[in-house]
DNA sequence: GATGAATGAGGTTTCATTCAT
DNA sequence: TATGAATGAAACCTCATTCAT
């Protein structure tokens, strides 16, 4: 069941609430395909039914069409993961929130995640800097719990960074192959996420919370 | 310990044995950083000193060399981790083997593991197919190992394909930011995956072997 | 003392009487920069504070407001030295008084002189006919007393139309360089031309009057 | 009669001795016509018979390329001026002297000198720094011949500066209007600036030596 | 009076590739 | 082996312009 509900991702005029929007989603899909230089403002014209010059009209520059996409990708995701991983409650617990929200994100948001994960390296300069800040700051949050836990003796690993790495790769991985239609439902993955991860570094063997 | 050994990965003519070789590497170095369609061949020409034509003497085409990339990384890492993880032992072990192997190659060669796995979408029609057969063949040895295990008793999971697919994008996260002069040492880093991983997976609380 | 006053050059909303005469001034500035070519209307546009369509409800195209200009440039030029150049008088004291007026023009308004001097070339068709026929009509003003004067025994020179555009060409200089802060004063820059030229032409060695 | 020779402007395959210098002179003619902002690299590729691209093997950028008509006729100019306004003699005579070369040159590589003087505001930046400390250079040259004369008291003019000023301008108005097959011969119109300016400045009415 | 949205042509530049030498 | 010269397609982006509102 799901408590959270940005839309669909398929690049469907009907579903946008403007031009704007929609030139977003196709780039979304476009990139997420092959690749920011893999993508050309020409087929994301095409997929918009628009000239190539109306692109510009919305978006200064391809870069900065790239940049909004990752500017409202890691915004939102903070906003879905913060108050989970931040709740009251043991490490264990809010760590087990943070990964399942994490997933569920990945999933939901598949193709915004991909081109955030995947094209920072297709960052111009500041734009590159700010990204890379936006993402630190985010997977901080995951190495703050980790590192109190385990300080706290709840976790059990030689080094949180690689820990946070570990987990952050590994989540990501979703977004790559998870399909609305497959074989094991939502919940059930971000389930077996966060069991494998928590009984991974958890101090003693029990089950997420 | 390394018992293994195919060089350094800068490019530095001196290293390398011949030209063919030479540009390999530079178009390794150059993928990895800015991806297959961020990297120009006069950005491949300009590093090893070559001009642009020159190129074409050695491979046929841009397609060709990501290609020649692909095929011996994928080559070299099933040669690398096939012998441990098919190795006679528990499945515990047998695993435990796989993921260090796994782990060392995707840091000592880490800039060809980096160009295989995310520019698999570079690919043109057959090219794409042959690779992804490779890599779906090589991540079986690990989804055979956890199969039988699971059937052995030995790892309790809920699904072998997300179990596998976690275990993948957990360990090619290395080749993202491994650095030989790092905090960490690389078996200090392979010890860490495999402990996290194993325990993850496995039903009873113990110590990988 | 000026006996004539056409405003300031400064593209200042408070400046022009009404949105025509706003964009026009800015255009002026701008293609006196940048050239035709060089100046697009958006730049314009943004000079204004206007959007690039609102241009067009004043002027019907990029090629018809320079065609404004010029045609506005070359009437008040006419009208400003012909009283001088067809007065009464000696051709040594017409020709001395239609320097005169022509530097000064010249400096007064000397971006919109500029803008009318050197974009010429940018005139499409009949629109280019119709503003060389008003300049060659206007030197003629020049190359007449020049003529007549030379037929008087006043001024002796070799070939009267070199003599006219070495005149003109050399007066138009003054529109390039000219600061209405600078060393020299207006009536002291007018008075230096007439005297060289003067005497430059001049059968006999005598001061301009 | 002609004591230098840099070839004709009409670009013609068969004059220019290699690519580079065809393109070099197809680019003068187009941009002394047209202007630089109002010639397209489409043109010059048209007018030399390659595409577009080919262009691109010669000159890194239709910058650069204005950058490099400008610096040889900047060179050329100089090179050719200053021996005869350097040399020994009179003031008058060295100011004579260079006038005329000014005046030759200007004439007979008019397409060249036309797009240098006209042209300066279409460089960048530090191009355009570099081109105008050229310039200023070299009507440094007469400017020197005009103040040291005036100490002598062979010269009497109010400002050294805006007599130059004309002079340049004056001299400049021949690439703009000079047709070989015109009504004066070279030495002719060379003889007339020359005789004009110098009475307009001499001290004492003498005809030029 | 002024704008927002769109266009289509064309701008400079880059790209992978070819081929005779 | 390696290059110099050229290509043709296509990249991103800008331009003047239109038109319904």
């Amino acid at each position: 069941m799901k408590s959270y509900d940005w839309g669909v991702q398929v690049a469907n005029r009907h579903d946008a609430k403007n031009t704007e929007e929609f030139i977003y989603r196709a780039a979304v899909e476009l990139m997420a395909a092959r690749g920011y230089h893999g993508t050309t403002l020409r087929d994301v014209a095409r997929a918009v039914g628009l000239q190539m010059s109306s692109i510009y009209y919305y978006f200064p520059s391809k870069q900065e069409l790239l940049l909004a996409i990752m500017r409202r990708t890691m915004r939102d995701l903070r906003a879905f993961v913060e108050p989970p991983i931040s709740a009251e409650g043991s490490f264990r617990a809010r760590l087990t929130a943070g990964i399942r929200a994490h997933v569920l994100f990945h999933a939901d948001r598949r193709l915004e995640t991909l081109v955030t994960d995947s094209e920072i390296r297709a960052l111009e300069g500041e734009n590159r800097d700010e990204i890379i800040a936006l993402r630190d700051a985010y997977s901080g949050l995951f190495l703050e719990v980790l590192e109190a836990g385990r300080r706290a003796g709840d976790f059990t690993f030689s080094d949180a960074h690689v820990a946070t790495n570990a987990l952050m790769t590994m989540c990501a991985g979703v977004a790559v192959w998870y399909q609305p239609e497959g074989r094991l439902s939502l919940p059930q993955i971000a389930e077996e996420f966060t069991r494998l991860y928590i009984r991974g570094v958890a101090a003693s063997p029990a089950q997420p919370e």
